[in-house]
DNA sequence: TATGGGGCTTCCAGCTACTGGAAGGTCAAC
DNA sequence: GTTGACCTTCCAGTAGCTGGAAGCCCCATA
């Protein structure tokens, strides 16, 4: 498989796959040619590699989970820890952008939004911390 | 009043402040040592910046939102226009970790998180997207 | 057999928004 | 006079790609 068609079926685009050779996350064969050829072992891990950055999972991250995944002794416990530390990090990310939302929405509905130069958002971005 | 200071009231790091300068967002006087001398229109600048940086503003939309601020003739619209586009992309923002959250703690959650090998969670991150 | 177009290669540079560190100047206190 | 905190500039690095240039390779068509 060269890299048009893995990137196309892994769902990534091909300079992403080359960067991620670059970085040792794959170390996929070559052509004759000087060509990479991708067999299916590459191209699960590449889909893998696109789902769990997809979640939000760093290249760090997602180096840890392939090793544990190619690792068949691996213990689910050291999966679910790296998982579960995760998904702490999208709640406090979520309520970050809820309490952001929260602030940012009450200035733009206190904004009049008209011609006139008084506008609340500017004046509470502007304010000195309380 | 130096750039620790300013940084301190600002509540911004020193660095950073030097790097705004760099960028042009700020222009600080100088003192005849050559030290950054801040006026209170800079640190009021700093704080502005600050907290539309806390809420998520780029660099770029506080540029523009400086502008606005200094304009004493815009109109409360164009403010109201750069808060909502940035407010719409917090809620894409929000949903997308909301989806991320959910399909990775259904992950964590049929993780029996044992001694064992089996995992679901790199089972489900493998999965060839259907 | 020539040619054209797409796909492949490497390498280098740049993006955002800082952050760390080195090397050195300045200032106030003791 | 010397310590130590604070300031300066400059260079490099972070994450995770992305764009572009220059140049092979392969296949189809004329």
């Amino acid at each position: 498989m060269n890299i048009g068609e893995v990137a196309e079926r892994a769902g990534l685009p091909a300079k992403t796959i080359r960067y991620y050779e670059d970085i040792k996350l794959i170390r996929p064969a070559r052509d004759g040619n000087g060509y990479r050829a991708f067999g299916e072992n590459d191209l699960h891990k590449l889909t893998f590699l696109s789902r769990a950055r997809a979640l939000g999972f760093t290249i760090e991250n997602c180096r840890a989970l392939l090793a544990l995944w190619e690792d068949q002794s691996r213990a689910s416990s050291d999966v679910k820890r790296i998982a579960g530390e995760h998904l702490d990090e999208i709640d406090r990310k979520i309520a970050d952008l809820q309490s952001m939302r929260d602030t940012l929405g009450d200035l733009v509905r206190d904004c009049a939004g008209d011609g006139r130069p008084d506008c609340p958002i500017l004046t509470g971005l502007g304010k000195l911390r309380s």
